[in-house]
DNA sequence: CCACTTACATACGTGGCGTATGTCAATGAG
DNA sequence: CTCATTGACATACGCCACGTATGTAAGTGG
């Protein structure tokens, strides 16, 4: 009997959802040029035919996945910073999640490797921008709190995810992650610090 | 006449360099994915059974473009660390200049966008290595000259580089990639002065 | 001078992407 | 209820690009 009578339009979301679940792991085992369509929708159970005809072609899916990563990723950053005691806090423990989730290999190939390659500069990307605004705003609101230095706050917002990134390639492809990740956390807490006004307390 | 007659390796190595300029030139314009070999390997005034034989696939001659440009960079680098009066200013100079470097269309699709993405992780890549060991070195310098803060030298190494590479990023795509430039390498000076210990002059 | 190696070119097979076309089910009007 | 229409897929086809296997001519050492 299988139950096929659902309304169209939650089909096609599970159709879509579907896809993007299989790529999403195609993309993350194999990489995006190496992830073969034919392949990952026939294990989704259905043909290029469903790909082409809800996502365009291959970067349209991929860009899909990316989305949901993206989001996944800002909800999170948003509960660590949300449960932080001061927002100096905050803006550190948001930042040292960042690092900690490019550890995870499926952010690693999809957002921090393939992504570019494919979809171009990440700074462009519509979340990224969304992520960098976090950071900027929180950084804003501590200039003015006179926490921190006066500093171009995008600018330093930039740099700050900057370093955050490199110090997750960092980590996660080094030979003990784990002690790599101490002296990495350790490094940018310090950096961070210099960016407080002489004297102030690292909260 | 044509002088046809060179010793072999020279012919060689002549016929190794003309694959690599043209794979350069095809892979910063189309970019990595969408360089036909055929067709740059025709504009060589060669076929891609050469191609085969001297790097054994795509891959192989896009790690010796990658080589050639890297060698560029840090011969480029060392010169203006050199020219520098101090050690700071020599430290500061050599990172705002791989900035500045990472503007340059070529290096940033082939060394920042396609070569992570073909290749990996950068930090793995053996001169990425040796770049960051050129900053790890002068990191481990100015903290015995007592110039700066006692921070893991490697670790903060990497933040930098990571945060030079992002600023770039940033102001490649930006529209006014000058104003941004400006910006961004004031907020990356401020970065670096709170590594200096309390009190010091900037040099 | 000859056997052998080397530096390429040519020919071929395979696989993956995109498109054009076909089909069947769901929806809405009368 | 019925029929026309739309939309969600599947199927079929062509093309291009990569890699490999094979061929060839020139250079090299004995």
């Amino acid at each position: 009997m299988k139950a096929a009578h659902k309304p169209r339009s939650e089909m096609i979301a599970e159709t879509r959802a579907k896809l993007i679940a299989a790529a999403r792991r195609a993309f993350a085992t194999t990489g995006y040029a190496n992830a073969s369509m034919d392949d990952f929708t026939a294990e989704a159970g259905l043909t290029r035919g469903a790909l082409y005809h809800h996502f365009g072609d291959k970067k349209g899916l991929f860009e899909a996945v990316l989305a949901q990563i993206d989001q996944e990723m800002c909800v999170r950053l948003n509960e660590i910073s949300a449960r932080a005691k001061t927002r100096w806090q905050g803006f550190l423990d948001e930042n040292i999640a960042y690092v900690e989730m490019a550890l995870e290999p499926e952010i690693q190939r999809i957002v921090l490797r393939d992504g570019p390659a494919v979809l171009g500069d990440p700074a462009q990307w519509p979340n990224a921008n969304a992520c960098i605004s976090a950071i900027t705003a929180n950084l804003v609101a501590l200039k003015a709190e006179g926490l921190v230095r006066d500093i171009d706050a995008e600018a330093m917002a930039r740099l700050i995810s900057g370093a955050s990134l490199y110090a997750a390639q960092w980590i996660a492809n080094s030979e003990d992650p784990g002690a790599t990740s101490i002296k990495a956390v350790k490094a940018f807490r310090a950096l961070m610090e210099g960016l407080l006004v002489a004297g102030k307390p690292a909260s």
